[in-house]
DNA sequence: CAGTGGTCTAGACCACTCA
DNA sequence: GAGTGGTCTAGACCACTGT
C-alpha cells in the first residue's frame, strides 16, 4: 500500500518546478524567469495560477520581481558582519570610526549615519526595565540613528540614555561632531565617566512592519534581525540601550564568546 | 501643491484597515477576523480581493489562518533564549543537561533531542575552511540533531567534527548516553582532550526553505535564525562546528560580550 | 449541514519598461 | 507600441471544521 501523497495543486507544482530549475542552475543569479503569460501557457493554466507560483518564490526570498520588467533570480548580497569588537575602545581611537562605519568599511562599503531625531521621551517597558529607570516618566533621551551603506539604508538604531546621564550634555542635543576622533557616542560616554566594559545583545528575527519596509526599502521575502543592545560600564551599571533593526540580507552578526568555566 | 500620494489599491486598503484594527486592539491575540466573504461584502469587493488582504497580513506574520476555521490574530510566542553560558562546563556538570535542554528548562518547556543521522561526509566549504580540513575528502563526521520543546520541533543542528578527532569514538557512531551526567557531546570532547574555551557564533536570518518549513512546521510569515557555531579548545584549535537553524518566533539569542580594550 | 478557507478560471484594465 | 507585472471581478468547485 503506497501512501497516496496528495499531489500539490498546479500553482505549487509550477513553483516547485521553477525552484528546482533554479537549484539545478538552469537559472542563475540575475537571470530572468519566463513571463507569467508564458508560464501559464507552458503549464496550461490561467495566468493567475502562474502568478501565484511566482509570488510563492518571491515570499521565499528567491526572486526579485520588477514591474514591467520581469522576475529575476535574486543574487546573494554582500553582508556587513557586525562583530563585538566594533565597540572596542582601541579600534575607535585608532580608526576614528564609529562601530558601524568600521564594520561597513571592512565589507568594502561606504557608510554614513544620520541622526534625524533626538528627544526626551518615556522609555518602552523593556528598555526601562534594563536601564532601571521609570517607564512612567520622560526619564530617557531617545536618539534615532539611520545607517546607510553605499547610500542604501541598512539599519535603524534607536538609542535610549537615562536622562540623569545625558541631561545637559551633547548626548541630549546633538549628533556627535563628525570631525572628532571620538566619532561615536561612546567617546562622549567615556568623558562622562562611563567606560564600556561589556555589552548584552538580545537577538531575534521577524518579518518587517510596513513602516520598516518603507524606511529600509526591504524587498519581499527578507526578514529583519532585531538586536536589543545594552551597554554596561565599569561599575556594572547599564548606561545605554539601543534597539537595532536591520535588513537580514545585508547584515549578519559575528561574535566571539569566551566560555566561563 | 500637495503631493498626490497615490492611494493604495483595495486589497492594501483592506489589509491596512485590518492591521490598524489589530494595532488598536479591536482584535486581540487569538481573535477571529471576519471571514473572507464578509470582508468582501463589507468593502464591496470580490472575495479574492479580501483574500489578498488576508494573505498580506499572513506574510507579515500577524495571522494564523486555518482552513475551515478562519483567520486569527497570532498570539506572541514564549521564546527560548539561548545564551552563551549554555556551553558552561560548570552548568553542564551541575545540571547534567545539554545546552539546549538547560535553556528550554529555563523557558518552562520540556525539551528532548533526537539524533536521526550520524555519518562520515565531505564538509561544506564554509565548514571545511573554519575547521582547517579538506573539503574534497570525507574529512568530517556529520551529526544531525533535532531539537524539540514541548514536543514541537524548534531547531535543527548539524554538527561537523574532524575525522581525526571523532574517528573511532562514540562521536562518530552514537548518540551520547542519555543517562550520563555528561549528557552533551562536550563531555565527550573533554575526555578527548578538547576543553571548550571560546565559541564563535555567526548569525543571520532568512526565510525558510520548503524542507525546513516541513521539518520545523514553520507557519507563514516566520523567518529562521541561522547560527554557524564554532567551538574552539584550549589550544585555540577549532574542533567542532554546528549549523543551527531555528524558528525565529520560538528562539532568541542572549549574549553577554566582554569588550576588549 | 452551513460556514470557512484553498484553488482555479477567463477575462479585463492599469502601470511600468524599453526600444 | 509591445511586453511585462499589478490588480480586480464573478463565478466555480474542492477540502476542512464545526454543529
Amino acid at each position: 500500500m503506497s501512501t497516496p501523497t496528495k499531489e500539490p495543486p498546479p500553482s505549487r507544482r509550477i513553483a516547485d518546478a521553477l525552484r528546482q530549475a533554479i537549484e539545478r542552475g538552469e537559472y542563475s543569479a540575475g537571470d530572468k524567469l519566463p513571463s507569467e503569460r508564458v508560464l501559464a501557457a507552458t503549464y496550461e493554466s490561467a495566468r493567475n495560477t502562474a502568478r501565484e507560483a511566482i509570488s510563492i518564490l518571491e515570499a521565499e526570498g528567491l526572486l526579485d520581481v520588477w514591474h514591467g520588467k520581469g522576475a529575476f533570480v535574486r543574487p546573494p548580497a554582500r553582508m556587513i558582519r557586525l562583530g563585538a569588537n566594533r565597540y572596542s575602545h582601541r579600534l575607535r581611537i585608532e580608526t576614528g570610526l564609529s562601530p558601524f562605519r568600521a564594520e561597513a568599511q571592512r565589507a568594502g562599503k561606504t557608510a554614513h549615519v544620520e541622526v534625524p531625531d533626538i528627544r526626551r521621551v518615556k522609555p518602552p517597558a523593556d528598555v526601562a526595565e534594563r536601564l532601571g529607570v521609570p517607564a512612567s516618566r520622560r526619564s530617557v533621551v531617545q536618539r534615532v540613528n539611520h545607517y546607510f551603506a553605499d547610500g542604501e539604508p541598512v539599519q535603524i538604531g534607536v538609542t535610549y540614555i537615562p536622562w540623569v546621564i545625558a541631561g545637559g550634555t551633547v548626548l541630549a542635543t546633538d549628533a556627535t561632531d563628525p570631525q572628532s576622533r571620538f566619532n561615536s557616542i561612546y567617546g562622549e560616554f567615556e568623558q562622562l565617566g562611563h567606560r564600556l566594559t561589556k555589552v548584552r545583545e538580545e537577538i531575534t528575527a521577524r518579518m518587517p512592519r510596513p513602516d520598516e519596509v518603507a524606511m529600509l526599502r526591504i524587498p519581499p521575502g527578507v526578514p529583519v534581525i532585531q538586536v536589543l543592545h545594552t551597554g554596561v560600564d565599569q561599575d556594572d551599571q547599564p548606561f545605554e540601550i539601543t534597539r537595532f533593526t536591520m535588513r537580514a540580507d545585508l547584515n549578519g552578526l559575528d561574535y566571539w564568546l569566551p566560555i566561563e568555566d
